[in-house]
DNA sequence: CAATGAATGTTGAAATTTGCACAATGGAAC
DNA sequence: GTTCCATTGTGCAAATTTCAACATTCATTG
């Protein structure tokens, strides 16, 4: 069966008993339907219909492919219903990653997001590799450092990832608060294990503090907040993610420099749907209240 | 969803998840391909795949077209088997229509074909109109008469329909039994009640025999025998119809010009089908035996 | 019984689709 | 980093399909 619009003409002339009546259904000129049912019967070896001067009568092979071809349109329509339907509103999935310390932000979000759209089923992917846009691994990707610059994908500003170098209370009752930079290298530091971390916070630590003085080393942000809070030195910690803990104290107060940009990307070929753009709009709204 | 063809391309790209496997697969060009499920997408306003350098991959509503057109392979396969081994095989409906009076010879046949295909459903169809094969009501038409000439019929000569005229016993003993034709005036005779009817017998006897002779007259060939059996009259009867009936006593030897042919009729799309072809040579072998 | 109308069937011209050649892209391996 | 390979994307000629106009057939109707 290697030509499925001859299927469906076929369909059509069983249906409506006549190569005239399923050519009008069908759009195209009676002599198309009459070519289109000769080539489907020469090509299977077998008469679909007895030909006379009133019409053309399904054989019993005929009647067989009404109903199998039947049963596709049916299908055919009800799939078209699916993806305009999922086309216009909010349903199926909704796929987003980002870096994982971006968690507490993003989560709540999301779940409101839910709420909102009873139909969506919600897939938030953090993770070691970056996922990738253009395989579909996922909708949205909410991304950080450098604007992104890949073709397929669309990029647009989210917000200014603030951050501030904190320290617990703990720390500074026994060790001081550092007063000046120049004060620093007597000061114990927590930071990434990666060398190679392009964060602008990162770079300008490592370009600041002698390098033995990050005595606290970790390559997830958790476990840096953690160790901020558990006294084991003074870190970096994004504005919010420090206000949330009042035992944390600001050492000194922060430089623009540090700050990175937060990227919303999305594929091109999902960029419009109202399903994705819903989202972004959403993100954008709730993202407000995330800064004074 | 106007073009089936397009979404069996569609599907093939869901698939293989890359443009060239499909057109391989369908047998045409790769740019095909890609017009087509850019066709396809346009139609329905509907992304079906993210593009990238590796391939396709289908979004949401790409994995439900593929979900849907797996399934319309699965059936259309099954139903070209189903047609194939239909046209290979004999089952499924054979319908064969005759005149009524033939029933006596033609359903053993057919009660013996169906015996030998036991998944075949026959269909005997016997009645005052003529069944038409060119609507598809019979397969296989037993005509008689001159050789019919309809442009789709496939005619072939089946057999010489061989009468004689027959009285009863009864019918004899007290009548007498005609020596010559002139003797035929003081005889009662039984015919049917149609004035026109071409039958070779029936015309000769309006020529030979003074029509207020006919005394007996009805519309059906059952009526005819039992009348004859009856010693109403003189009557005419198949051979082998009055073979079956030791009562009955040939009047006077048969006549060439009263014999009329039988034809075999199939429409020309089902005559060179396995089913008609053996039931043709099957009915054409058992004949044999209905005359000595 | 002739006229009518609705259907199929056939032919050449037009439009559409397809195939081919080549360019461009991006990932993977070395 | 450079090369290789598989893949997508595009302009143009060729092949195919489709359309339009006619001829034909056959049942119906007045």
């Amino acid at each position: 069966m290697d030509n499925w619009d001859e299927v469906r003409t076929a369909y059509q002339v069983a249906r409506m008993g006549t190569v005239s009546g399923a050519a009008e259904i069908l759009g195209v000129h009676h002599a198309t339907v009459i070519r289109h049912i000769d080539a489907i019967e020469a090509r299977l070896g077998i008469k679909l219909f007895q030909r006379h001067a009133r019409g053309y009568t399904p054989t019993e092979a005929g009647e067989d492919l009404l109903r199998v071809a039947q049963a596709t349109e049916d299908q055919f329509n009800q799939l078209v219903g699916r993806m305009k339907g999922r086309g216009d509103d909010v349903s199926g999935e909704l796929v987003v990653t980002s870096l994982s310390s971006l968690a507490p932000l993003v989560v709540p979000v999301l779940s409101e997001f839910q709420r909102v759209h009873p139909d969506l089923i919600v897939r938030y992917l953090t993770g070691d590799r970056l996922f990738r846009l253009e395989y579909g691994e996922a909708h949205v990707a909410i991304r950080a450092g450098s604007a992104p610059d890949q073709p397929d994908n669309v990029v647009q500003p989210f917000i200014t990832q603030e951050v501030g170098l904190y320290a617990s209370r703990d720390y500074i009752d026994r060790y001081g608060k550092p007063s000046t930079i120049e004060d620093f290298a007597n000061h114990y530091f927590v930071s990434t294990d990666d060398e190679n971390s392009r964060a602008p916070f990162s770079r300008w630590l490592r370009q600041t503090v002698p390098v033995e003085r990050i005595t606290f080393r970790c390559t997830n942000n958790f476990c840096i907040r953690e160790a901020v809070l558990s006294g084991a030195g003074i870190g970096f910690m994004a504005r919010w993610e420090a206000a949330r803990d009042p035992s944390l104290v600001e050492v000194i107060e922060p430089m623009p420099e540090w700050f990175g940009n937060l990227w919303l990307v999305t594929h091109v070929d999902l960029h419009r749907t109202t399903k994705v753009q819903a989202f972004l709009t959403f993100l954008k709204e709730q993202s407000k209240s995330w800064l004074p």
